[in-house]
DNA sequence: CGATTTTGACCGGCGC
DNA sequence: GCGCCGGTCAAAATCG
C-alpha cells in the first residue's frame, strides 16, 4: 500500500467484466431515500455546526522525494484530485482517530518534484502512537509557515 | 479477516 | 440557469 507508491502504473489487468462502478445510481435501497449519499449525516434539524471557518492551518514545506511523510499519526487517505497549475495530484488524508477530525493534504510542486507541501488542518486531541523519537528533530528540519 | 487504499461519482458554491 | 471547480464520500479492491 504505502510502500508500493511506484506500482501505481503497474496496476493489474481488470477482469473481462468491464463493469463501471455503479455506485448508488442504479440501486433501489428501500431505506435509502434518494441518490446522493448518505442519509447518515442528515441531522433531524436541531444541530447547527460551524462548517465554514477553517481551523488553524499549518503548512509544512519539506524536501522529500516521497509524499508519504509520517509525522507520527495515523492517516487514512480519503481522496486524490489533480490541481490546476500542478501536474501532480493532491492527496487528502484524515486522522483515523475517532473524534479527531484533523485533516491533512499533501501536494507536490510540479516545478520541483523534491519539494512537498503538507498542510495540516485542525488540532489533534490524542497521543501519538508511533515510536518517533526523532519527531522533534524532524520538525526542526522542516520549514514551518503558519497561516491564519 | 480487518484495515486501508483506490477510483469514480456526487455535492455545494461560484462564475458567467 | 447552467457550467465549472474543488472537495468529500462510498463501494470495491488490495495488503498484512
Amino acid at each position: 500500500m504505502m510502500e508500493s507508491y511506484a506500482s501505481m502504473a503497474a496496476a493489474p489487468p481488470p477482469p473481462s467484466t468491464s463493469l463501471p462502478s455503479p455506485r448508488q445510481l442504479s440501486l433501489a435501497d428501500p431505506e435509502a431515500s434518494f441518490p446522493g449519499r448518505a442519509a447518515s449525516e442528515v441531522e433531524p434539524a436541531n444541530k447547527k455546526k460551524e462548517k465554514k471557518a477553517r481551523r488553524h492551518r499549518f503548512a509544512f514545506q519539506t524536501r522529500s522525494q516521497v509524499d508519504i511523510l509520517d509525522d507520527g499519526y495515523r492517516w487514512r487517505k480519503y481522496g486524490q484530485k489533480a490541481v490546476k497549475n500542478n501536474k501532480f495530484p493532491r492527496s487528502y488524508y484524515r486522522c483515523t482517530h475517532q473524534g479527531c477530525n484533523v485533516k491533512k493534504q499533501v501536494q507536490r510542486l510540479s516545478k520541483d518534484e523534491g519539494v512537498v507541501v503538507t498542510t495540516y488542518e485542525g488540532v489533534h486531541s490524542h497521543p501519538i502512537d508511533k515510536p518517533n523519537d526523532n519527531f522533534e528533530h524532524i520538525l526542526k528540519q522542516m520549514q514551518i509557515y503558519s497561516q491564519f
